[in-house]
RNA sequence: GCCCCCGUAGCCCAAUCGGCAGAGGCAGCCGACUUAAAAUCGGUUCAGUGCGGGUUCAAGUCCCGCCGGGGGCACCA
């Protein structure tokens, strides 16, 4: 006897006979290799579109249960459509270009293409064994020219409308990967991708000018409330980190120009004791030229120490405030007080103006400096704690007062609240031409500079003297050269600078020899857009086709990790309201909806290797098949929840497939029988299943999904053996309505009884045309609570009155019984489901 | 420190508008079939919803306060 797996053991039967998911997949795959269920783009196509899409993977080779899980969710959503009479795109692709290929390359010497491409063969033939209902003609590789040459033109449009732009400044830098980040590539101070604590580096890099759009990104999220995690949305908010205040003039001695500075509590300001600029801003080295020897040695010797500080140390939130005084003086402009300078680490130089007044008595940071450094702190706020007594004096308790209150020690703001103070000063300074109200975010513009070889080349040509240079859009699309003889390994500078043939050209605009930018993008550039290059991957004269676009996008669903929140979510979003200003598409949001599925753990935590916990999807695939594997990580739990593959049973998957696929053996009623004659019970459970599972799916409700379907292959069986019988046409009905349903999740086993239910086709078979009068119950089971506790369940038909309901709860023998005589204060009655008796 | 989400049986999870706490599954137990086992089929035990208040005729569901878990942001003025 061969063993099959735990649950399920081969007897010495007909393959006929029982269920045997090698068999069946062995059957199903090359016939679906042949017909190709999922194509999209069939011009004579009348269906109505849907666009589902699955956040492409990176070529890793074989999928990891990661992957099973999310392309499992996005499809049963997109076969859900498809049985709903949709023409749904369902594209799939890799995001190619970025390290692992370049390190593969630099460790085995191997050539970053072919590692590539190797993998990305393995991996789409994953993919169709798992069953993914992708429109192969419309695979996409962002390494490949032909993609990648699209980048290259619309960051020359990007260039040309001043959203791309190069500029030094101090940036993210990783020394072990010798490569910039950006901010959204730095986790805690560490590198996102090694782990290595980041240091800062002034370099010439070229950016997005994301910040351009912040209000947009952070206004539209409104527009996604509802349809994407309500998680995701608080994320993009936090990020963006709009702040609202106002600028505000300060005049420094000494200066000719006054400097502005940022703040959100104006109703402060004459709680200002001193000022602070950040170290390392160009306006501290300014400030300091002029001063004493001692003071300006002070400073070179804080801002060498700063710089050296990792972010780590930087972000230790505990860490004891340090500066230098600077020995100059700003006034205040409310009161003409004198207010130190100094230079501190704890302000930004890329934030506000990189410099700020502080108010120790009403800022916590201020106030520990002012401690620190023995500043003063003056109190202009009266705050009371909740009850109502004044809080501690800050410069004694060390804690800033920083709630609401009534304005003292202000002059004529005196007695204001803190609202009515901000608006009185900020008005009155606008007045003076001393302030006006500003915006800050925590956004930063997209750094997308990159310093090695595996990704697109920045099109833009130097010339001495025509400057940067564009490339034309016939001259698209510059190649990366060959890696062959090129020094990949990481070294501060792109490995496109040692390819000099490539390098040296000529200049687009002039002529004369010029030189290529050497640095490639970062490769979330090319998974900003690459949902409007599925529509057409094999165009050549352009990114995408408008006429296709107004057809599919947006994206009516996307499905993908919820480690994507900021990044890749938040550069589609800036990628397409870019696009739309350009006039290249119609719309604003690129994705309509979102779903984030949960990821796959092991016994409580993530699989890794160095947990020895991992899971391989080939060896669950072997051992369960595909259908087994697909339905236990649909019915696990919500598809936004994580997985613990310790809980749950792919054995047990496997042995409810088998329950199912039996219906369809013992089915003996030929096809296309008129199933109005079959038994009504059992046509009652087949159509309300199927209205269930609809607004279930709708919902992505897919675990109570497949209990639904469970729960119908459990009546359908009972009908079979000990009731209808298997000739009965309720039970034909019912079998193919559980075939359709498994369809979405188990699609081998959905195929197998289809056929031999005698049709063809299931992923088109059609959802059941509910009949509606299938749907309403001759009688429903009214509860009679007294005094909310049931005491009483009658049977009444559905449409029984409110009186005709009160006047039978009341008549009931054990209700009568229950109340004893006692008097009745209320009865309330929601027919036909319950009714409540209130005694007095 | 600020913000978001989640706590229902031994376990994973259900429970439209507030209306009988249980749909489905795992594990367990009992039984049928069998020489026996597997497979299959049938049956069945198990919680009062993290804790404390409140609103209501009625609260898992709504409100307030805690506790526990997960996640995001964090020297952003």
């Amino acid at each position: 006897m061969r063993r099959y797996n735990r649950g399920v053991t081969e007897t010495p039967q007909t393959d006929e006979t029982r269920y045997n998911f090698r068999d069946i997949e062995e059957r199903w795959l090359p016939v679906w290799r042949e017909t190709q269920p999922f194509r999209s783009s069939d011009p004579t196509d009348e269906r109505p579109t849907k666009y589902v899409l699955d956040m492409f993977p990176y070529p890793s080779g074989d999928l990891h249960m990661g992957h099973a899980e999310a392309y499992a969710l996005g499809d049963v959503i997109a076969r859900y459509w498809v049985q709903r009479g949709f023409n749904v795109l369902h594209p799939i692709g890799w995001d190619s270009f970025g390290l692992p290929a370049e390190n593969a390359a630099i460790n085995r010497g191997l050539d970053p293409r072919g590692w590539t491409e190797d993998n990305i063969a393995q991996q789409r033939a994953s993919m169709e064994r798992y069953a993914c209902s992708f429109d192969w003609d419309r695979v996409l590789a962002t390494h490949r020219p032909e993609y990648y040459h699209w980048n290259q033109w619309l960051f020359t449009r990007m260039h040309e409308k001043g959203l791309a732009y190069r500029k030094h400044s101090a940036v993210n830098w990783c020394p072990k990967d010798q490569t910039v980040l950006a901010n959204e590539q730095v986790v805690a101070g560490l590198c996102e991708r090694c782990d290595t604590p980041v240091t800062k580096k002034k370099l010439n890099q070229w950016y997005f000018k994301i910040t351009d759009y912040a209000d947009r990104l952070l206004d539209d999220l409104q527009e996604l409330e509802g349809t994407w995690p309500s998680k995701v949305i608080a994320m993009q908010r936090n990020w963006i980190g709009r702040s609202e205040g106002a600028d505000v003039q300060f005049r420094i001695e000494g200066r000719d120009e006054p400097i502005d500075i940022y703040t959100t509590r104006p109703d402060t300001l004459h709680g200002a004791t001193f000022m602070v600029v950040a170290a390392d801003s160009d306006l501290a080295a300014e400030l300091v030229q002029g001063a004493d020897a001692d003071v300006k040695q002070a400073f070179d010797a804080y801002v060498e120490e700063v710089r050296a500080a990792s972010d780590i140390d930087r972000l230790a939130t505990d860490r004891p405030k340090t500066g230098v005084f600077l020995n100059r003086y700003a006034t205040n402009p409310v009161n003409g007080e004198r207010l130190p300078i100094w230079a501190s680490d704890y302000v930004l130089a890329d934030y506000g103006h990189g410099a700020v007044m502080a108010v120790p008595a009403h800022d916590q940071r201020d106030l520990d400096f002012a401690r620190a450094m023995d500043l003063p702190v003056r109190v202009v706020l009266d705050v009371r704690d909740e009850d109502g007594k004044p809080v501690e004096d800050p410069a004694t308790s060390g804690v800033a007062a920083t709630g609401d209150g009534t304005v003292i020690n202000s002059g004529d703001l005196d007695g204001l609240s803190k609202a009515d103070a901000i608006s009185a000063i900020s008005a009155d300074l606008e007045d003076k031409g001393l302030g006006k109200s500003a915006r800050n975010y925590r956004l930063r513009d997209w750094l997308i500079s990159r310093q090695r070889y595996w990704g697109t080349p920045i099109p833009i040509v130097h010339c001495d003297d025509c400057g940067e240079v564009r490339v034309p859009d016939e001259q698209l699309p510059i190649e990366l050269p060959p890696a062959e003889g090129l020094d990949l390994k990481p070294k501060g500078s792109s490995p496109l600078g040692a390819a000099t043939e490539w390098v040296n050209t000529e200049c687009p605009d002039c002529g004369k020899p010029a030189k290529r930018d050497t640095d490639t993008m970062d490769t979330f550039v090319d998974s900003s857009w690459y949902y409007l290059r599925y529509l057409n991957p094999q165009k050549t004269d352009g990114p995408f086709d408008p006429e296709d676009t107004k057809k599919w996008a947006p994206i009516d669903q996307y499905v993908g990790g919820v480690t994507h929140a900021i990044l890749h979510l938040l550069y589609s979003r800036f990628f397409t309201k870019a696009l739309n200003d350009m006039g290249l598409v119609d719309f604003n949001e690129p994705f309509t909806a979102l779903l984030n599925q949960g990821m796959v753990q092991m016994e409580g935590s993530a699989m890794s290797k160095s947990r020895g916990n991992v899971v391989r999807l080939g060896e669950q695939l072997d051992e369960f098949g595909v259908d087994s594997v697909r339905l236990t990580m649909v019915f696990a739990g919500p598809p936004e929840d994580d997985i613990d593959w310790a809980d749950v049973s792919p054995g047990a998957s496997a042995k409810f497939l088998a329950r199912a696929w039996r219906l369809a053996r013992d089915v003996t009623s030929e096809p296309g029988v008129d199933p109005s004659t079959g038994d009504a019970a059992l046509r009652a459970s087949t159509h309300k299943t199927m209205h269930e599972c609809a607004e279930l799916a709708e919902g992505f409700r897919f675990n109570v999904v497949v209990a639904r379907t469970m729960e119908l292959v459990n009546v359908t069986r009972k009908a079979i053996d000990s009731g209808a019988g298997p000739a009965d046409p309720a039970v034909r009905e019912a079998a193919e309505a559980v075939a359709v349903l498994l369809s979405l999740v188990a699609p081998y086993c959905a195929e197998d009884m289809w056929s031999m239910l005698g049709h063809e086709n299931v992923a088109r078979g059609g959802w059941l045309d509910v009949d509606e009068s299938l749907l309403v119950e001759d009688t429903v089971t009214c509860v009679v609570q007294i005094k909310g506790k049931v005491r009483e369940r009658l049977e009444v038909p559905p449409s029984i009155g409110e009186d005709e309901l009160r006047e039978m709860a009341l008549a009931a023998p054990r209700v009568v019984r229950a109340l004893d005589g006692a008097e009745i204060r209320t009865v309330i009655v929601r027919a036909p489901k319950v009714v409540n008796i209130v005694p007095a």
